[in-house]
DNA sequence: TGATGATATGCAACAAGTTGCATAATGGGA
DNA sequence: TCCCATTATGCAACTTGTTGCATATCATCA
């Protein structure tokens, strides 16, 4: 299961609510591995089935009782065994690469639209994250041990979103040029009236 | 239904079985979509049912029937409709990245070691690529607009790779030289003898 | 007073992907 | 002759991820 495993790491030197979780896969560790709430909820459940976390309740006043929970020993020590263990090979899945195998059959104008709009998430996504380097790692050197793993994570999210920036803009200087300027799609995706 | 589109985009200009539709899965599309056999056979029967391919079933001497598949009039159209609606936001998952967070708690080497798998997974795939490239794309101008559809999906991947070797070359420096030169790991992971 | 949104948790049904196994013929090597 | 690899297809059970919905409280706004 590589979700506990994800949720484990997460709960290594904090205790955490499913909420917060949720909140955590959202920036930082959700920038390489996403989690809707219900996924953490239902792992959390399993993961305390086997006693790799622990679960204290904080009756609040009204509101229902918030669960945090704390990762065991035994869950620490199965965190540190899968560290140890070897990562299958890595396999990404793109869709976006599947329909541009059907460029020149017609609706080429749609799929200009869809890179287009893949730019301006690597865009979005490079600023985030120029940003955030900028603001906790403007020393790298200085990092601990754990810092620095999770400076490294963001510097690969950086090589990526650079790099398909890079080919977006290839991507389209030539697609745009092999349609011989006929394209008449012109916003970047981001409008949300432009979606017809 | 990703799979689906992905079976339907081979079948646009070739009838294929589902043995032939794996051995595709396995290069080419492969490169950006993985499919098992069994994803494949299993999505074969359903895009049958739904009419969008048409089954022609070719009696050999002694081995099973092939089941040829062909793309209908209907599959082609929805295919052309997936091509012309919009894409969500494209996520990846990256079990390393995990990992990377697990730094400074002990089995640093475990993830060096990983890392030094993905650098050279990096380098088999970039090295394939390129092979690729100078064999079949020697000339982009001249290509159809088909032929820029998988040339572009083939530079996505050179840019994808490039983007993660040089980040494993990064990842490396910093940690081992975080490490003050104590690892003693020191193979990359290929050699089927280190695995313990 | 009622509506809405944020906080905080969870179930149920479904879709998609993985793993292990089964079948059945051909051809090649020990 | 037996074993194994290749071709070619498929089922069953399981895990993982998605979608839609349900509950309950508090604060804010109209």
């Amino acid at each position: 299961m590589a979700l506990s495993h994800a949720i484990m790491t997460a709960l290594v030197d904090e205790e955490l609510s499913g909420y917060e979780l949720t909140k955590r896969f959202e920036v930082s560790l959700g920038f390489f591995w996403q989690a809707s709430h219900q996924q953490i909820y239902r792992t959390l459940k399993q993961l305390l089935t086997s006693g790799y976390v622990s679960l204290r309740e904080v009756a609040q006043s009204g509101k229902p009782d918030k669960k945090l929970y704390q990762l065991t020993e035994l869950g620490r020590n199965t965190l540190l065994d899968w560290v140890d263990g070897t990562e299958p090979a890595w396999q990404t899945r793109d869709e976006l690469f599947v329909k541009l195998y059907n460029l020149g059959q017609a609706h080429d104008d749609a799929i200009v639209r869809d890179v287009r709009t893949r730019r301006s998430q690597h865009e979005t996504r490079l600023a985030l994250y120029e940003k955030i380097r900028a603001r906790s790692y403007a020393d790298p050197a200085a990092l601990s041990a754990a810092g620095r793993g999770r400076y490294l994570s963001l510097l690969a999210g950086i090589h990526r979103e650079t790099a398909g920036l890079a080919w977006c803009e290839t991507a389209l200087a030539m697609i745009t040029d092999g349609m011989g300027g006929k394209g008449g799609v012109d916003d970047d995706g981001t409008d949300p009236t432009g979606s017809g």
